[in-house]
Parts: structure tokens; C-alpha cells; sequence
DNA sequence: CATACAACG
DNA sequence: CGTTCTATG
């Protein structure tokens, strides 16, 4: 359980991947052109064509995760015909992350039905504070061994930023960082509250597995992270602030950032506001991530980005580990 | 100016009606059809194809005033492509009155630009106290001798609800009378205070010359202004209070319910609530309105209603007044 | 620019 | 059901 071979698959419950269909967004691949404001020697964009590890073959054993801020589930479904079941079909994922999913409390019965199919384990947070904000999710064909709802351990539950599940082999954490907001009012509230609670609980959890943060972590790493690093000097999610507290409540913790480590030099985004047809000009950020334990950083076989998937302002996110 | 004749219109600035346009829903005429709940011996539908009388010819000096609540101008602009010429290109009338415009005074610039073709004059009151609430218009080809906001006497006047232009003739009113809400809170504000307050206005401008009240009433005057006049006793629009109002203060006064009086025993409805389909199967009220004075009630040549323009939730209504 | 709520109709 | 507003991103 919670593990699977490349060839054949027979431990974990599988849909009918009848046939590959297009969830793409049938364009020009804007994402792999370089459009940085402050390019470095050797940067070069990021091409899930052509940067993408072959698939594991033979006896590999390895579980397929994916995560994805989808900026409003139920609008996702009813007016872009998304279902898990389309992204499998592509994708063939064993467990979906989501962030913003934006859901009360009361719809989540109804979404769940709508999306589970082959999906059988799923597992909701919603902010109880403010309706129809924030809110996660985690969606699976391996049956987590449990599941909390929040940190568990503090105040900052009601808004519904995270959820842990535990698998045999890891902890995955559906995390949406809270934004530090216009006139970065909730930057001091992020950084000195969320990270540092973030950080400790995952730091606790992985005294006894290896822990995996997925989500949008609402915060581009270094200068190679966002298109307009000069000009966002003093934007939520680029701050001196927020980038310091990645760094310190997160990698200086042994929390291994697995895209950068697997493509130094390589800009991917993951994010790109709606505003001024960003995307189009892959003027965006990368604000989301695969953060894992060092101990199994090394079994990251492909961390990867899916700019073509639309429906959001932030595109999915994927990890292949090795078991 | 404030007449033209049928044959020559040389006093008043004309657009150029190049084509007839089709701006109607393209459907099959619902109107037509009988659908009412309580119906009595000889009633019958309203049918604008054959029960409009012939236009007048010859040197017949007439004025062309049509009235539409369009549940927020903004919109039906931008996604149903509505515009003044559009309306004009049909219809051909001189005097346009709206109401719910729902325009902030910040957006009656250029949403007066985009309206005029045209129609030079235009007159426009918005709420103040509830931004995008209420608001009404009045949009002219002929230039009014002047125009009063609100009724100028009273605390009535910060959400926008009325506006008089006066013509050589007579006045013109353009109205939204409040809605009394939702568990009937308003009814009594409604009643007591803006009717009467209306009526006693309307009286006044009465001694210098005619006077004319077109808009959304907000009550449905009879049980055959209503689909369902038994399951509506206590809906907001059809109490025994409103309706009583509306004699009390309107047509006891003197001012002639222009459709009604040309009608007789016809069901024509100006409204169809949006949920459950009450258009396509005539579920409406009566709720727009021309109101004269009886001095001129026999100048009026036709009191219509266009119920094929769709865009919102009430339809135009038209008066062909002799001069 | 887009997805949510809430108020109002 | 549908248009607005506001908050949030």
C-alpha cells in the first residue's frame, strides 16, 4: 500500500485510463521562452517536453503526487469542465493536493461525489473563519494510514491551510501559506506566526517519517523565481521577509526545495496573475512546491511543472518518488 | 420642440435610422399565451403585433415615450449589447426613461457616451447611499425646459429613485418606486412615506401643466396584473397596502393608468422574475407604468409593451402621446 | 482579471 | 436567477 511498480500496479485501486485526452490549453508554449527582467548566465526556461525524465520501467517502485492551487474548485468544475478523473486520465497521479479550493464546509459532500471517481480517499480542510476562502484538499487512491486537519496544535486552523496525510513512507502536507496581503498587512502574522508554526510541526513529524510540503507556499524563492524580480522588491510573496523565512523555517531545516535542486538554472513558474494576460507572456512566479526531507531527497525521481494545464491562475505541480 | 409631426419631424434633431434592426429574443411570443391563475370571463393576453393601433399619419403632432427598468445598465451594455440606437433604430422614440440603472455617479461619463447616439439629452440620478442600487434616467433627443433630481422636498432622495424632466407640455417623471423588500420590511416606508410623498409632488407640478409618471411602480395594481394574485397576497408588490397606495395616492389623484384605461380586461405583464423560467411560460406582473394626468389621458394614442426585448428582468414599455 | 460572499430583487 | 458590491488574491 501506498507504493506501486512501474509495470504492473496491482496493489493499488486504478481507474479505467481508457483513453490519453488533452486538458491543455491547446497554445503557443509561452513558458518556454525567457521573458526574466534580470536573466543570469546560463538560465535557461523550463520545457516539460523536453526536461522531463523518462518514466520509471521495469520493478520501480514509486508513487505519483501532484498538487494544485485551483483559485475556486467549484468554478474549476462548472465552467472549465474540469474532474480529477480528466487530470488522471492524463496524468495518472495516485494523489492530488489542492489549494484554494475555496469551498464551504457545507459544499464539500456534493464536490467530493463529483470528483472521486478512482479517487476513493479524500480529505477536505475549509476556512471556517471566512466562507468560501482558502480551503485544501487531498485526493487519493492509497488509503492515508491518517489524517489531521490543520496544525493541530495551534490558532491558526480556522482559515483551513493544511492538511496532513500520512502514507507509509512519508507525510504529505497540502499547504497554502497565507498571502501577506496588499500593504502586506498579514506579512508579520505569515512569517513570525504561520512559517515558524509551519516549520516546527513539520520538523515534529518528521522525527518519526520522511515529510513532503506541497502547495503554494505563496513566496518565489530567489531572483530566478519570478519574472520581475527588481520590481516586486516590496510585493507579497517576494519580500526579503517572506524569502527569509522559506529559507530559515523551511530549507535551512533540511526541507530540500525539489524542483531547484533537480533544475538549477532553470526558470519555472507555477503561477501567473490573471491581470494584463501574464501567462500568455510567462511573466510569473513559481510559488509552488515539492519541499521533501533531505533523508529521501534523493528518491525524487522528476519534480516537475504543468504549465499547460489551465483553469487557475497557478498550474499544477508533480513529483515522482522513488519507494 | 417637445412635438413632431407624423410625416415631417423637421423640428426634432433626428438620428439616422439607416435599417430596421431585430433586437427582440427570437422566440415564440409566451405573451401571447394566457397563463393566468384566477382568470375571469373575457380576459384575454396582450398581443403587441395586433393590438397596437395604426401609427398616426398626416400632420398629426405626437411625442413618442418609452420607459424601461433595465436591472443594471452596465450590464446590459456590455454582455447583451444593448445601446440607445440599438432601442432607437426599432423603436423611434423620442423620450427614453430608465430605471435600476445601478450606475455609481462615477460611471454616468462614459456610460453617457456610449448611449447618446442620438439622444443629446440625458438626465441621470444614481444612489448615493447604496453604491450600484437603484438609479434612474431619462434620455432625450427633445432638450427639456429643465430637470429636477429627486423630489427636491424631502429626505427621499439619496438612492436615486426619481427625476423629472419638464417639456413644453407636460413633465416627465422617471420612477422607481422602493421595493418593500423581503418579509415585506419596507412596506410601510414604501407607503407612507415615499408614495405619498410622490403623489403629493406629482399634484404640485400638476398646476402649471400636465404631468406624467412612468417606471416601475412596484405593485401590480389588480388581480389581473398578476399571474398568480392568490399566492402573491403577501408578496412585495401585490399587498392590499401597496395596491391600496397606489389608488390612494396615484389614481385617486387624478392620474389615469394609461394601459388599463386603453385595455380593458387585457392581461399584459411587464415583469417575469428570473428563477424558474417565469418568462418563457408568462409568469409576470405588471409593474411598469405610464401615468397621466387626466387633462391629457385622451391625447394618449397608445399605451404599449414590448414584452419580446429581453436583456432584463422587466420589458419596455412605450406611450404615442398626441399633441 | 477572476472567484468567492452578500445584498437586493 | 441574475446584477450589483466587497474582499481577496
Amino acid at each position: 500500500q501506498g507504493e506501486r511498480k512501474a509495470s504492473s500496479r496491482s496493489s493499488i485501486k486504478q481507474i479505467a485510463v481508457t483513453e490519453r485526452i488533452d486538458i491543455s490549453m491547446n497554445e503557443p508554449e509561452p513558458w518556454t521562452v525567457l521573458t526574466h527582467k534580470k536573466p543570469q548566465e546560463g538560465w535557461i526556461p523550463y520545457n516539460p517536453r523536453t526536461m522531463r525524465p523518462p518514466p520509471l520501467t521495469g520493478d520501480a517502485k514509486f508513487v505519483k503526487l501532484m498538487s494544485w492551487n485551483v483559485n475556486g474548485l467549484r468554478g474549476l468544475l462548472k465552467s472549465k469542465g474540469f474532474s480529477a478523473l480528466k487530470l488522471a486520465q492524463r496524468e495518472d497521479f495516485d494523489v492530488l493536493s489542492l489549494q484554494e479550493t475555496k469551498l464551504q464546509e457545507k459544499d464539500v459532500e456534493a464536490i467530493k461525489q463529483s470528483v472521486i471517481e478512482g479517487y476513493e480517499n479524500s480529505f477536505w480542510t475549509c476556512s471556517v473563519s471566512k466562507l468560501g476562502y482558502s480551503g485544501t484538499a487531498i485526493i487519493s487512491r492509497i488509503k492515508p494510514l491518517s489524517v489531521r486537519y490543520g496544525l493541530g496544535i495551534s490558532d491558526h486552523d480556522s482559515e483551513g491551510r493544511l492538511l496532513t496525510a500520512e502514507f507509509e513512507s512519508f507525510y504529505l502536507l497540502s499547504g497554502y501559506v497565507p498571502n501577506s496581503g496588499d500593504g502586506l498587512k498579514r506579512l508579520s502574522y505569515r512569517v513570525t506566526q504561520w512559517d515558524s508554526a509551519l516549520g516546527s510541526y513539520m520538523k515534529e513529524l518528521e522525527k518519526s517519517k520522511p515529510v513532503i510540503l506541497t502547495g503554494d507556499l505563496n513566496c518565489a524563492h530567489q531572483e530566478i523565481d519570478i519574472h520581475d524580480p527588481a520590481g516586486n522588491r516590496r510585493s507579497a510573496g517576494f519580500t526579503d521577509e517572506e524569502r527569509q523565512s522559506l529559507e530559515k523555517n523551511f530549507l535551512s531545516k533540511g526541507f530540500v526545495d525539489s524542483f531547484r535542486k533537480q533544475h538549477p538554472g532553470v526558470v519555472g513558474y507555477t503561477y501567473w496573475g490573471y491581470r494584463n494576460g501574464c501567462r500568455k507572456s510567462n511573466k510569473g512566479w513559481r510559488l509552488d512546491y515539492f519541499l521533501v526531507s533531505e533523508s529521501i531527497a534523493d528518491k525524487v525521481h522528476d519534480s516537475y511543472i504543468l504549465p499547460d494545464i489551465g483553469g487557475s491562475d497557478h498550474c499544477p505541480i508533480g513529483l515522482v518518488l522513488k519507494l
